[in-house]
DNA sequence: ATGAAAGCGCTAACAG
DNA sequence: CTGTTAGCGCTTTCAT
């Protein structure tokens, strides 16, 4: 049997397939009985439009693409559980794509290539790609760029200060007495931007606070995974002048850390104090609790959607802009100490 | 500026439209001449196919749609990244859904209603769906159930013996010389089947044991989460006679369970024993390393794409089949006590 | 406010 | 092996 189109509509109702199909997008006017009649014609087919029609005449897909690094990397997981729901609300399903951080995956990706047609916008997490890499993409691709770039004004950005939150984390280490400090996941090249800007931060809290840094406590890293965390710990650990606290790139990199502390039969926060960075579920139920740099991931989420979805919608070139969305120092055990229940010191939840 | 058409590729290389589409699509037998002629013709306008225009002729998205429960639970943030690669290999973009296991969402899902055209198959991960909805559903949709179902004959069923993996874990805490094993994940009730296996083979290694089964040591939780595991452990350790060892349903379930019990000052192993199910990449790092059941999962993914690629290909309805798939014990410090470096009991990756 | 008709760009049945 | 041609089902300009 046949699937019913909107031409069978159109008969039964006994009106043309123009106004059916207005009345199927709610476009032009259309008067309430020739709605009611094609509505019950609908009705009693069982009509569903053809999307696949529908985008070849349109020439829109109706589909977004949203591409991380990784999707196994809780930090993205839950970005992602947030931009879906968004964007279908908008009217855009969601394909996501995971690139492994390979600058020519992403490359391929921003240039678009073969899958052209397949969706409108995308939304990108990049972390192979360089900041000129990112210029040199399809022009007509609306594209909004998450994480640590800048825009080059024809793409929006939208992201937290990492600056002023990697400050806000060094100068709480500073605040709870902490002097040697040490942090992990520099990664001085021209992909690891997010990093820098990280490092940066750690630099102001200690100029702020008056203290000197010790370069070699900077610790680099190719990713922001436990095991580097893990790895660099026991470095730090292996000095004769180890830190009495670490600022960490990441949760992760934090959870890695404080694995080999512990390991180590020391203690967090007395011997060693660690915060991290992204606020990933984790970090509220590992031993001890992790104090983290909270960044508003609805927030993001919410933001890209709309950015995007508005600049698929108007056909001209926008303007890119730089977009700053709220975060939140932390405090939870690995730098408190205060022990509690299994919601010890997890921010509410909206 | 138009886009260049297969039109005007034919009519560059002075073909039909026919021959170019052969070319682009590798079907019948092409001279080598014309197929050079042709591809010259193509690479000199830079034509891409449009995707668009290819799906409304041949009734097919290329697009598959995995729904899980929830994005940012580990597991199947795992599940997913396996999934993907291995649907672009055969050709097949990734639609992602998730539905917080929401049964008339993942309801309206299967049914397909309005979303009919844009993906060919479906792979689901059912939570709010009882064994009797999973029936009640669009009968041409190819689909593939991951998890705790049994087919009913109309899709494939991918997943590992529950029953034999619970009963392997219970079975290795009793060879560790525990012998008030609590269970913590049950769901008695029709949704809850995934949970209910488990407790079965709780019982069976208890039964191969000749140990009986404490009834009240038997905790359910509505969900694997990390507080349902807190919560349900700080419930057994408030009993005059609390266990020696916990079977948890997750890993998350065992992470939030130790959480309970460290922060009261016991000890994992020593004082009560605790092995997970899943092997999140979280166990391997949290302090002590977690014990826990390794299902294959590159092995699931595959297997499901796989099979769901081969229902959509068969134009026939395919008799829906069990399909099996490996999984392994793995025991760590949560369990055996053994310290190591970060990577200890970590299982060599391939 | 509604009808008629021309595509959107590709595939595939039907010749030849 | 290749050309001709008729759609796939919808949107949308142009009339009316």
């Amino acid at each position: 049997m046949r699937e019913t189109t909107l031409r069978d509509v159109a008969e039964l109702a006994g009106v043309s397939p123009r106004t059916v199909s207005n009345v199927v997008n709610g476009y032009a006017k259309v008067t309430d009985a020739t709605r009611a009649k094609v509505e019950r014609a609908i009705a009693e087919l069982g009509y569903r439009p053809n999307v696949l029609a529908r985008n070849l005449a349109t020439g829109r897909s109706g589909q977004i693409v949203v591409v991380v690094p990784y999707l196994d990397t809780p930090y993205f997981a839950e970005l992602l559980q947030a931009i879906i729901p968004a964007a279908r609300k908008l009217g855009y399903n969601v394909l996501i794509d995971q690139t492994d951080g390979d600058r020519e995956h992403e490359g391929e990706l921003i240039g678009r290539g073969s899958r052209r047609f397949l969706f409108d916008g995308m939304i990108i997490s990049p972390l192979g790609l360089a900041q000129e890499d990112l210029s040199v993409r399809d022009p007509d691709l609306p594209l909004v760029v998450l994480g640590e770039r800048r825009s080059d004004g024809t793409f929006d950005h939208v992201g937290i200060d990492d600056v002023a939150a990697s400050t806000e984390a060094v100068s709480h280490l500073i605040a709870i007495g902490r002097r040697r400090i040490a942090a992990i996941g520099d990664q001085p090249y021209p992909t690891g931007e997010a990093a820098q800007l990280r490092t940066k931060g750690f630099r102001a809290a200690h100029e702020a606070a008056g203290l000197p840094v010790d370069e070699s406590l900077i610790i680099g890293t190719a990713r922001f995974n436990r095991i580097d965390g893990a790895t660099a710990m026991a470095a730090l650990l292996d000095r004769a002048d180890p830190p009495d606290a670490v600022f960490c790139y990441s949760d992760l990199v934090a959870s890695g850390a404080i694995h080999t502390i512990l390991g180590r039969g020391l203690r967090v926060p007395e011997d060693v104090a660690i915060i991290g960075y992204d606020d990933i579920e984790d970090g509220r139920y590992s031993q001890p609790t992790i104090s983290t740099i909270q960044p508003d991931k609805k927030g993001i989420a919410q933001l890209a959607v709309d950015r995007l979805v508005m600049r698929i919608g108007s056909g001209q070139p926008v303007a890119g802009v730089e977009l700053k969305v709220p975060h939140k120092l932390i405090a939870r055990e690995s730098t408190t100490g205060q022990k509690g229940g299994p919601t010890a010191g997890v921010h509410p939840l909206p």
